[in-house]
DNA sequence: GATAGTGACATACGTGGCGTATGTCAATTA
DNA sequence: TAATTGACATACGCCACGTATGTCACTATC
């Protein structure tokens, strides 16, 4: 029987440290993982996690870069789905909140992400949520539906607030309602850069 | 010689502590932050740190109160010492943003905080700097200067776009011209909050 | 005011996890 | 087929944490 080809191989070494990292560091937390456990879940030892990635930290990059790229395509397939582009950029925005609410999102990207790899925006990725944000938001303000305002630093300010909000839902008593405060406030936020006589729509 | 009585030198070595631990944290991280060493630093062992704070993240815990109590101070002291109560607002969120890039305030309450202890709002002292947004939008509200909206979610929000924003700015190249961009978005943000005919105040 | 008790620390020890240096074996290339 | 590369495993040392234990001063009770 034909093996296959040595770079096959490799790819799919890589993809099993990640996938056992991925899983890893989102239950137990970047700092709770045992690279020798996950390694070894992944029918491997830490010799081809340092070969490849060059430490714990490039695995937590690879699994980051993941995960990003993942959020990013959900997020450009949502706000492609709605008529007006203002409401697909709403709808592209609570979506982010929902998807923070997610543990792995959470503990990988919101809290140990930043903690262990600094922040967010200095990541090679330019974290690609941030970047979709920016290019809806400069096209809805070519279309003089929002207020003048700088598209990417609004789209770090909606970021910012989108992901805390997460944060606070997910760790709330009552979730449920918590979220529905938080959506609405989020809301009526963004409601404020609709460019004069143009509000709830 | 007469001696201290006990409970005061108790306390003077839980403060000297805090203080090496919060020197520590706050350059070199929590993560890389050695007990041993930060201890010995402050003319003890390892010994007092678990008799007193239980491990290291009792300690974090510590220097986190410690912390935030000192920026709900500074925040309070500014939006009182502003003629208008819209105007003390708009100080007081962009005084979030700039405290919050102070390097101690950003590795220990932004980074290392969540990722170690979980999502602030968790948090015992319940993050006094949200509880003076909070109070301070419930005002805003009962005299009919904004929207309406649930205060405490409009809080938690503001201060997730303001804690981003400080983040970017501070790990960006031209730090002075990003913070124009992310004050400037900031504030027309807020802006959209104030209730109809108000605009631009 | 002697004695038992409590509590604030220091010391000693074991364990686990990380990084590096080294080894091995298969796959490519000539 | 011989030489070389590189993917991965193994072995070692170190550092840091947590716990268990010890010591000594202070306090309280009679």
């Amino acid at each position: 029987m034909a093996h296959k080809p040595r770079s096959e191989m490799i790819a799919e070494t890589r993809a099993k440290l990640v996938a056992a990292a991925r899983q890893a560091f989102g239950t137990v937390g970047y700092a709770a993982a045992s690279m020798d456990d996950f390694t070894a879940e992944a029918g491997l030892t830490r010799g081809a996690l340092y070969h490849h990635f060059g430490g714990k930290e490039g695995l937590l990059k690879a699994v980051v870069a993941e995960i990003d790229a993942e959020m990013s395509q959900r997020l450009n397939g949502i706000s492609a789905s709605h008529a007006s582009p203002w409401q697909g950029f709403v709808a592209e925005c609570v979506a982010y909140i929902e998807m923070a609410l997610e543990p792995e999102i959470q503990r990988v990207m919101l809290l140990d992400g930043p903690a262990v790899l600094g922040d967010p925006s200095t990541w090679p990725n330019q974290t690609g949520c941030i970047n979709s944000l920016t290019t809806n938001l400069k096209r809805l303000l070519q279309d003089g539906i929002i207020v003048d305002t700088d598209p990417e630093a609004m789209a770090r300010l909606i970021s910012g607030a989108s992901l805390y909000a997460s944060l606070w839902i997910a760790n709330a008593d009552d979730p449920q309602a918590t979220s529905k405060k938080a959506v609405g406030a989020f809301k009526l936020l963004l409601d404020g850069l609709l460019a004069d006589g143009r509000k709830s729509s």
